[in-house]
DNA sequence: GTTATCACG
DNA sequence: ACGTACGTGATAACA
């Protein structure tokens, strides 16, 4: 039997539309509805894989189907500008698809899907409803099935409606939901129902007699469940409102009768036709391209504008020509430049006019001369270059002993301060989205520039395409980045700390192996302790890693009171087994093992596991991957070291410099809030900064009206937590969870806390309002968030984009400075010849390796550049000490 | 591949 | 009336 499956678009993309967060194109169009509705396509293709597909949509008219009833619809919202929008854009999509659509003046969504799955069956179909609206629902039949979709926490789930999985669920058949509106109503489509009658009377009415019909031949003796008569004034309510029940049917009524030119074999899937590629490629539906097979129409690549170069490729095998190149080279303004990852090959793109460039191609393997001197030639300072990740590439260069000068330009970090928030930079991704033109596939450098070398030839095909990329960006993207305010930044921050960053992964942080191995068997005795604990208590084994298996034995088989939430089931997290640890020995073992489980599973097997030969361990610093500007690290990640904990923080012990040598660690001290005085300007907060002490006991005494010295240690605690709550986006909600007071309470401590810093609401109020208005956010160096979650219609993705807008100014700052202050330290460390080197950065903290006789030096030299490189309206401190160990040299 | 948990600033 | 802190990454379980 064929099968057709018709989607009820309106009830679609509605979803897509609140479900996902906002996203536009490069030139601010938005897409994430139509992405929405294509990604479920996709999804419902994939597992209903139908003979035929179309899609239905509501006409919005002034006629209505039920003109009788004007206020019919009424109550609903119209339509939001960002969706409206993207109507049209999804049809014209749905069109290129060639997937058929059906609307028609005066009737609904629903009655087309009615009418249309009525037709299947009667020319012998299978057919499948599409709808996230539990109103179709009634058009279930033995050959129709009605796919529920639902979008939550931006994950879409369907549950397929059979009869037999409806009458599960409601206990009657389909075709009476009807009768269960005609009683209930349904206020969201204006239908009375019958007054007084709710959900369970009629559910319960509906079981007994089906149809209305059938109801009212019985009445007055009905009864609303076996052998239960029903209510005496349920008998008088359905009497009187009958003849509202009677309407009511009428209106919940879906048609199965629309005049629509509709036969399912014209429906049948048929191929993308030609002008789907060009369109996702305006909108920068890349991932979408592959997905459904798209492809551009043969002998018609369009002709970039932007990217326009008229690029020669040369393939160069001899020392002469490459000695040639070279000198060309060094005379030119830049050169645009990939290497392949083992610096086996190089594609160097260079200018010769306007819209000309020859494009040099190097292999090691074909080369006949000096490969080395070559290498070395064209990464020294005399040749201006541009490339797309950097850092990594400097790094690979360190590593073959090569120098790291003359780099002027990086694409990939360029379009990251473009759009902090975009999550990839590949290079093909970006040349679709900012050319609207792909680069020729396969693409070898798929993830960044050193991802992987897949095939060698095909690499070699596309490596001229992708430095030629490179080379059209960095005029695009320079020109943008200045634009915005945004070129000192790039300039003086993120350019230098490439190869300060290259030189940290490479030196990395010696371990010590054989400390950590011990601390990992005596972590795993412990762990065998707490499992048999808890094992015995719970009267049987079980996976204490699954919190599923925990859940049911915490709060299902012993009974324990139950946190709320999660969708699988009992959370069981820190939160909720705090609150039970002194009462339940149990919840206290589950506790101790976790604590011991993390340390050695993540810490103390993690990292041994990621320690090179020569005992070091290196990290990646991610340079493009935060939305706020700060560095992440990978591979092991060494920016998560516990601290917060003795047992944890014995961790740190293993990290130590080589003989002879100390950790110096310097760390900012409370530079968000100092950062919030600073930009806020609210003159008490300075005033606290200004006259030294511990912050949050200023904060405490200014809120709380007390002298310092009168400040209690509860005092201080709610202090901290309304100043940390601050730079979050606070809500008192979240305060009160976090220091244990009802709502109000913290509601009546963020009051005090804006009484006395009038500045800080100020701020926080000014802030959003610029957001809105601009829809980003920004630095004081100008890097910037864009925001779009602020117009959402979604009232948590609102609510996340404010906190983000109050947040991301302060936190990105303070990564700014920190990233002024790398450069700082690492060229006056170069400057004063010392043997100090930077190995790690941990957002507010830098540690350096250096002999012991340069301790001191390196510490004080470390205080002076984090403090110099930002000038606030607060003092900005760093303190820094030094020790035999990463514990030792917290201080 | 996604989810829950927990480590850090 | 919504459901709640901001920014990350690694691990183990489970589908």
């Amino acid at each position: 039997m064929k099968k057709l499956m018709v989607i009820d678009g309106n009830s679609i993309i509605n979803r897509a539309y609140y479900g996902i967060r906002p996203l536009t194109t490069r030139d601010g169009l938005y897409t994430h509805a139509v992405f929405g509705f294509l990604t479920t396509l996709l999804r419902l293709e994939g597992e209903e894989r139908p003979d035929a597909v179309c899609v239905t949509f509501d006409v919005h008219a002034p006629t209505f189907r039920h003109t009788a009833d004007a206020a019919y619809k009424a109550t609903r919202k119209p339509m939001p500008e960002e969706l409206r929008m993207q109507m049209p854009v999804l049809k014209e999509v749905l069109d290129a698809l060639n997937i058929p659509r059906y609307e028609l003046a005066g009737w609904e969504a629903d009655d087309l899907l009615g009418t249309i799955s009525r037709r299947c069956e009667a020319d012998g179909w299978e057919c499948v409803v599409v709808t996230g609206d539990k109103d179709s629902l009634q058009l279930i039949t033995g050959h129709t099935k009605v796919k529920l979709v639902s979008t939550r926490m931006g994950q879409t789930t369907t549950k397929d409606m059979t009869p037999e999985t409806f009458r599960e669920q409601y206990g009657f058949d389909p075709i009476h939901m009807i009768d269960l509106k005609a009683l209930m109503g349904d206020s969201s489509d204006n239908i009375p129902g019958v007054p007084g009658i709710g959900e369970k009377t009629a559910t319960g009415l509906v079981q007994m007699y089906g149809s209305i019909d059938h109801l009212y031949a019985n009445m007055p003796e009905v009864v609303t469940a076996p052998e239960t008569p029903a209510k005496p004034n349920v008998v008088k309510k359905l009497a009187e409102g009958e003849e509202s029940a009677r309407h009511s049917h009428w209106l919940a009524t879906i048609a199965t009768d629309a005049p629509l030119a509709f036969r399912p074999e014209d429906n049948l899937v048929q191929k993308p036709g030609e002008a789907a590629y060009p369109l996702f490629l305006k909108l920068e539906f890349t991932k979408l391209i592959e997905k459904f097979g798209l492809k551009p129409e043969e002998g018609t690549a369009a002709e970039p504008k932007e990217a326009a170069l008229t690029v020669t490729v040369e393939q160069v095998t001899d020392q002469a020509k490459a000695d040639e190149l070279l000198a060309l080279w060094r005379g030119a303004d830049h050169v645009s430049l990939l290497a392949l990852p083992d610096l086996t090959g190089v594609s160097v793109v260079c200018r010769t006019g306007a819209h000309a460039a020859v494009t040099a191609e190097l292999f090691f393997e074909k080369f006949q001369g000096d490969w080395n001197g070559l290498l070395k030639a064209l990464f020294s300072g005399g040749i201006k270059k541009v490339s797309h990740n950097v850092k990594d590439l400097m790094r690979t260069l360190l590593e073959n002993g090569l120098s790291v000068g003359g780099f002027v330009f990086d694409t990939a970090l360029a379009a990251y301060l473009l759009d902090a928030t975009a999550g990839s930079y590949d290079l093909g991704r970006l040349f679709v989205s900012y050319y609207k033109e792909e680069l020729p596939k396969p693409l070898f450098l798929e993830r960044d520039a050193f991802s992987m070398l897949g095939d060698a030839a095909q690499a070699e095909a596309a490596f001229d395409s992708y430095a030629a990329a490179v080379e059209a960006l960095y005029g695009t993207l320079s020109e943008k980045l200045k634009a915005r305010n945004m070129w000192e930044l790039y300039q003086t921050a993120e350019l230098p700390l490439c190869a300060v960053l290259a030189e940290m992964e490479l030196a990395g942080c010696r371990v010590d192996a054989r400390a950590l191995a011990d601390f990992g068997g005596a972590l795993a005795t412990r762990i065998a302790e707490q499992e048999k604990a808890v094992y015995d208590m719970a009267g049987e084994t079980f996976n204490i890693n699954s919190p599923k298996q925990l859940g049911e034995i915490l709060f299902g088989k012993l009974g324990l009171p139950h946190g709320k939430k999660t969708k699988t089931g009992w959370s069981t997290n820190a939160d909720v087994l705090e609150k039970l640890r002194y009462e339940y020995p149990i919840v206290n073992a589950v506790l101790e093992y976790r604590q011991f489980a993390k340390l050695k599973s993540t810490y103390a097997d993690g990292l041994l596991k990621a320690i090179d030969p020569d005992g070091r361990v290196r990290t990646s610093f991610q340079m493009t991957v935060t939305a706020t500007g700060r560095l992440s690290s990978t591979e092991p990640n060494l920016q998560n070291i516990p601290t917060r904990t003795d047992l944890g923080s014995e961790i740190r012990r293993m990290f130590v410099p080589d003989p002879g040598c100390v950790l110096v660690d310097a760390d900012y001290s409370q530079i968000e809030l100092r950062l919030l005085a600073h930009i806020s300007g609210d003159e008490a907060m300075r005033r606290a900064f200004t006259s030294g002490g511990d912050i949050h006991t200023a904060t405490a005494a200014q809120v709380f009206h007390v002298a310092p010295e009168n400040v209690t240690q509860e005092m201080r605690r709610s202090a901290k937590a309304v100043n940390f709550g601050i730079v979050y986006g606070i809500s008192a909600f979240s305060l009160s969870q976090d220091i244990g007071v009802s709502v109000a309470e913290a509601k009546a401590y963020m009051e005090a806390y804006f009484a006395t810093f009038p500045g800080v609401r100020r701020y926080m109020e000014a802030v959003v309002e610029k957001a809105r208005e601009t829809g980003f956010v920004e630095t004081i160096l100008h890097r910037r968030r864009d925001l779009p979650e602020l117009k959402s219609s979604n009232f948590n993705m609102r609510s996340f984009g404010e906190r983000v807008a109050l947040n991301m100014p302060i936190q990105g700052t303070a990564a700014d400075v920190m990233k002024l202050a790398m450069v700082a330290v690492w060229k006056r460390l170069k400057a004063e010849k010392l043997q100090a080197r930077l190995v790690l950065q941990v957002h507010d903290e830098l540690i350096v390796e250096c002999p012991e006789a340069e301790a001191e030096q390196a510490a004080r030299l470390l205080e002076e550049e984090m403090e110099r490189v930002a000038t606030l309206s607060v003092p900005l401190t760093a303190e820094a000490h030094w020790g035999r160990n990463w514990l030792e040299a917290k201080g």
